[in-house]
DNA sequence: CCAAGTAAGTCTTGATTTAAGACTTTGTCA
DNA sequence: TGACAAAGTCTTAAATCAAGACTTACTTGG
């Protein structure tokens, strides 16, 4: 599979890993929440390819992800900035850098702490349902195919009926 | 960067990403949430060439993220199933769909919808503070290096007093 | 005025990874 | 005996990536 024709997969997931799916614009992305917002500065941080990161800011702001902005004139100078599309990838990056301080954190613990402004404490993320508030298990959750949905293109045979997701 | 050596990296992102930061890894992982486990079905479903997926296979069995375990003997075949820990990269693979259904399902609306069995509803996810409950905003969020950070490495020197992320 | 410095890239080249699909193994079924 | 099936492995050409030298446009110090 060509990734270029990752966003024409019936499938959510394909169509957002064709954009922010790939290792460095993660990171590019992990960086920009940690208020990183200069080129030099990603290259810095990141020990990044410059190609690879000019690509990779291009795209993100093509696809309205990051804002490219003059931080001043003469010589102009460029800054990234997350918009409000790009903040909501918030929870899906702070999930995963939980599961590595779950699952790949040192001794010592994780390299890094979150502290919840509002209310003052660290905190840990946790996933809950948007109608009842109650913490989300995969396997109380159901799938069933939308009206966009195009069964046979991504999901086999097996799965278009509704069932239960996951229960190993 | 090589991406074998990503996994020494200070950044739980960056350990995260080093076990299911491909593309193709995080949609096998998707294929298993939603109930396939057979090779021949995640060749299917997926059109990922056969040597690909068998790695990727054997690496999230490595990591522990997935079990082998045969479903029939003679012959005998294999199936491939979420451990616990593969259970808990539900919350980022979920958020990473949600996102994409809000920003790229087309006009009939996103291929699958996700039901919660506990309450019954159709759901998006929420990320809340698990400390107060609250919804958690990028925003609200300020970061500091834990009692593993070896600042350094990576974080820019401008990021490692305490500071408010992502105020864009 | 000239040299050095800086931010933000672009270009070139060699190394790595991927895709496609033919081939292999082990056993069943008609 | 021959066809079929699941779960891989192997080969090779094509695509992608990494490293770092080079470029551009402007500022500042001597």
């Amino acid at each position: 599979m060509r990734w270029q024709t990752l966003d024409r997969e019936n499938c959510s997931l394909a169509r957002t890993l064709a954009v922010v799916g790939d290792r460095w614009t993660l990171l590019v992305l992990r960086d920009c929440f940690l208020r990183v917002r200069r080129f030099e500065d990603f290259e810095a941080s990141l020990k990044i390819a410059r190609r690879v990161l000019a690509e990779r800011l291009a795209l993100l702001v093509e696809e309205g992800i990051l804002v490219k902005r003059p931080y001043q004139d003469r010589p102009v100078r460029y800054e990234y900035r997350l918009t409000e599309k790009g903040l909501e990838l918030y929870p899906a990056l702070i999930s995963l850098v939980h599961w590595g301080d779950k699952h790949y954190a040192g001794k010592s613990g994780p390299p890094l702490i979150h502290r919840h402004r509002t209310c003052g404490h660290d905190f840990r993320s946790a996933l809950t349902c948007s109608e009842c508030g109650e913490a989300l298990d995969a396997r109380a959750v159901e799938v069933r195919p939308g009206a966009a949905a195009k069964p046979a293109a991504t999901i086999p045979a097996n799965h278009i009926r509704s069932r239960t997701a996951a229960t190993p």
